[in-house]
DNA sequence: TCAAAAAGAACGAACGTTCGTTCATAATAT
DNA sequence: ATATTATGAACGAACGTTCGTTCTTTTTGA
């Protein structure tokens, strides 16, 4: 009892470093290899841990992939943010946000690892638990700016993620050109479907 | 030279079911717990052979898997040509074909299988060959009912197909009503956005 | 026509490897 | 001194694949 607190959590913050080096190391081969293809021993070499060590920071593997799944959200809270402190009507807002979220989904990481998780929710929908919760947000942040006289407003702003998370997917690899060309006519669509004549 | 023929191909006959059960097998499996979670004794099993035959049948895993990803360009095949052989102008043949292949992506089998084979795609380029091929001609279709006035009618048209798709995917496990909603809401935002003011 | 022979479908044990996890033990920091 | 952190050997289970073998069907030669 004499040295209470030498240095207040030098120990625990080495633990967090380590544990996120453990999180992007899991996360860089899951994105190589998928999740059932990258096994601890990967992780932990990647880490530059020892595989017992390993346990001592994660449960097991599960725990990792759930980690890595809740890292996911992270950056869907940032654009949310952004969004709902936006101001002024009409589509602009919702377009520049587009635009936003299309880049983040068309990043080749980000794609991959969305593609994992999505067929690992189907058969783990606990694993996407938070990342659902984060995208009902993001609706409803989007519902807000759609024109009034719209119906179903939820359903569409929920139309409206799906379809440039999509074509964010789809221009993965596609050379810079045609990224772009993706993102002039994406916009085009989007402002023809949420203006009302 | 006497017996040319008593029964042409029973073998191969059977031999062609035998094959087929085993595919059925695999996709049922694969849609339960994943490609890499699917064992061949799982395959093998499920098919009522023996795990040593299952290799008479295929090659390796990785031959089922991509019969598999075949598998699925069969359902696209029976929608394009529905599609081509449309006729008529304007957004009602577009939207009748929104409402099937809205239909087929919201079967939970087809979402699921869907979701693996992206995911394998990321890493695994030459499983999704045959699939985007058929994509393509789908683009290629859809954007012969586009109106002449839009620019790049191309990627417009795979932004057509790609929301459709994603509305699916997010639609399976909804109840029918909800289902029935975002269909509506689907078809009047696409109304929106391939109609020229 | 019909026995003999060739082909190949079916089987399940066994191979070597890798998996996720646990354990006894050593190093380290307080 | 003592609790925490780190190590890599060890475990049993499961993996994809190969193997020798048997059994069924088809083809061949007389």
């Amino acid at each position: 009892m004499t040295k209470i607190e030498g240095q207040p959590a030098r120990r625990s913050e080495k633990l967090q470093e380590r544990r996120l080096k453990i999180v992007e190391a899991a996360a860089t081969l899951f994105i190589e290899k998928g999740f059932h293809q990258a096994s601890m021993r990967d992780i932990a070499g990647k880490a530059g841990i020892s595989l017992g060590n390993l346990y001592n920071h994660f449960k097991g593997k599960g725990d990792i992939i759930a980690a890595i799944a809740e890292l996911e959200t992270a950056d869907l809270d940032l654009l949310l943010q952004l969004l709902e402190k936006a101001e002024g009507t009409g589509p602009d807002v919702l377009l520049a946000f587009a635009r936003q979220y299309y880049n983040l989904h068309k990043t080749p990481s980000y794609a991959a690892l969305s593609a994992e998780i999505t067929a690992e929710v189907f058969r783990n929908p606990q694993i996407g638990e938070g990342f659902l919760a984060t995208r009902q947000q993001l609706v409803s942040a989007v519902q807000r700016h759609l024109p009034p006289g719209l119906a179903n407003t939820a359903i569409t702003a929920g139309l409206f993620l799906d379809l440039v998370e999509r074509a964010g997917q789809n221009a993965v690899g596609q050379p810079q050109k045609t990224q772009s060309a993706i993102l002039g006519s994406l916009l085009d669509f989007l402002k023809r479907a949420v203006t009302l004549d």
